[in-house]
RNA sequence: GGGGAAGUGUCCCGAGCGGCAAAGGGGGCGGACUGUAAAUCCGCUGGCUAUGCCUUCGUAGGUUCGAGUCCUACCUUCCCCA
């Protein structure tokens, strides 16, 4: 991959960014990508009511599509496929939803994706295609003799996915053994609607994706593309996305711009330039500069990629404010009107609510138990002194500028307002 | 259809002679050290109106002063035979 010197501006990115881990056909996708006819998709599940982290490789693959002008994206809600289950690198099955969830998934999600990409008409306005709208309409009969009889089960059994299922004796329903065809079949289905020869995702879907390509010779379609992109995990080693409070959602009325930039500013060292490049628009040159900042100038580099990042998830000011609030809470100490907050009803708060139940209510410890254990270990600061007597209560002389700040542990802040 | 094994702290794995709020990991959280990083070390990791009370070991019964542990039935998963 090193030797090949890409044409087009989009696989040039790609490229120099670090997105690419496999491709069935380099030079062919450049030359299309170079006369901007690359169609392009990738396929999304809608288990979950927003896109997070995870999501976020692939998505930004389709963006730059779009922003060089290599061609068109198609962000695929899997609405038919949900229902199914990919076995591919899973232990396990993945929960069959309702219609009406996975409805209601798609409509969240749309949203997501409108942050991203554009939608429209043109020639590199995105598409959302659901695959419910061919799947959902197969007769199954008719689906064996035109399709089924192009998969031969010896090759199905030997894939990755399905070996792995089968040698540790985990349970492979025949609905999930099944998923593989259906994607496939996506695959050739978006060709003839759309023109798309491109299938992008992670490194897991290159087998379902190749098993696209095959079935579109065979059912006569154009020439088909695989461009798998590396599976990302921390310098740690730890999966991408996940945070002590679950996953990092990429809308904010499931995480707030705030924790969002938190999320990125925590970055760990050895990952800053490797973000920087998948996860911003910033030119080559500049993170370059950021990435060889050495100690404590990183930080510098981890700001930039907060804001960046937060700037394309939740716009610009979001992450100007995240970035405000940042510096007053961590750099000057001091508790910004724009970390979290909870109110408690006024009544309440004149009587003076224990320590213990305040901090549960602003949602910071699950219990007053777990707050309790957090006083013995020093855990607890109200207006940054540490709580010491779990009996302690807290009142109207405990305002500072109408709010009071409640912190766990060095990074987690509440302000607690009496309405 | 017959025979066998297993399901444990609602994150996961996993010990558990009838006295068990239940060993040990991992993960997570907090503390120290730092740079809102990593690594390392330490503490915590059922609930509550709290020196006590309540709820937990697949489900439902039973034996017992007392059951995660013994008995019965059922559910689920896995293995072997047909």
């Amino acid at each position: 991959m090193s030797e090949f010197a890409p044409k087009s501006d989009f696989l040039r990115v790609l490229a120099e960014r670090g997105y690419i881990h496999q491709c069935s056909d380099l030079s062919g996708v450049d030359e299309k990508a170079a006369a901007g006819d690359l169609i392009a998709y990738i396929g999304y599940d809608c288990t979950g009511p927003s896109l997070h982290v995870g999501h976020l490789l692939p998505t930004m693959m389709l963006r730059w599509l779009q922003k060089t002008g290599g061609g068109k994206p198609l962000p695929l809600m899997g609405g038919g496929t949900t229902r199914v289950g990919d076995p591919s690198g899973k232990d396990e099955s993945r929960k069959i939803l309702t219609i009406a969830d996975i409805d209601a998934n798609k409509a969240s999600i749309r949203g997501v994706f409108s942050n991203f990409l554009t939608f429209g008409d043109g020639k590199t306005d995105a598409i959302m295609p659901d695959n419910a709208e061919w799947l959902t309409a197969l007769n199954y009969i008719e689906f064996l003799r035109d399709v089924g009889r192009h998969f031969s089960v010896n090759r199905m059994l030997s894939m990755d996915s399905v070996k792995m299922r089968l040698e540790r004796d985990q349970e492979l329903s025949f609905i999930e053994f099944n998923y593989m065809c259906l994607q496939a079949y996506d695959f050739v289905e978006l060709y003839r609607r759309y023109g798309c020869m491109l299938q992008m995702g992670g490194s897991d879907q290159w087998g379902n994706i190749v098993t696209g390509i095959d079935l579109g010779r065979r059912m006569g379609t154009g020439q088909l593309y695989a461009l798998t992109s590396p599976l990302l995990t921390t310098a740690s080693g730890a999966k991408m996305g996940k945070t002590a409070s679950g996953a990092v959602w990429l809308n904010a009325d499931m995480l707030s711009p705030w924790d969002y930039w938190q999320y990125w500013r925590n970055t760990e060292d050895a990952d800053t330039g490797k973000f920087l490049k998948l996860f911003t628009e910033l030119p080559m040159d500049e993170i370059r500069r950021l990435e060889a900042l050495q100690g404590a100038e990183i930080n510098e580099a981890k700001k930039v990629l907060a804001n960046e990042a937060t700037a394309m998830a939740h716009g610009r000011a979001a992450a100007d404010q995240a970035m405000a609030t940042a510096r007053t809470t961590f750099e000057e100490g001091g508790a910004s009107t724009d970390l979290p907050g909870v109110d408690i009803p006024q009544s309440e708060f004149a009587e003076g609510v224990g320590v213990l139940t305040a901090f549960v209510r602003a949602g910071l410890v699950a219990s007053t138990g777990e707050a309790r254990r957090q006083v013995k270990g020093g855990g607890l600061r109200v207006n940054d002194t540490a709580v010491t007597d779990e009996r302690a209560s807290i009142s109207a002389r405990d305002l500072r500028s109408g709010a009071v700040k409640l912190s766990l542990g060095r990074k987690k802040h509440v302000l607690l307002r009496p309405v």
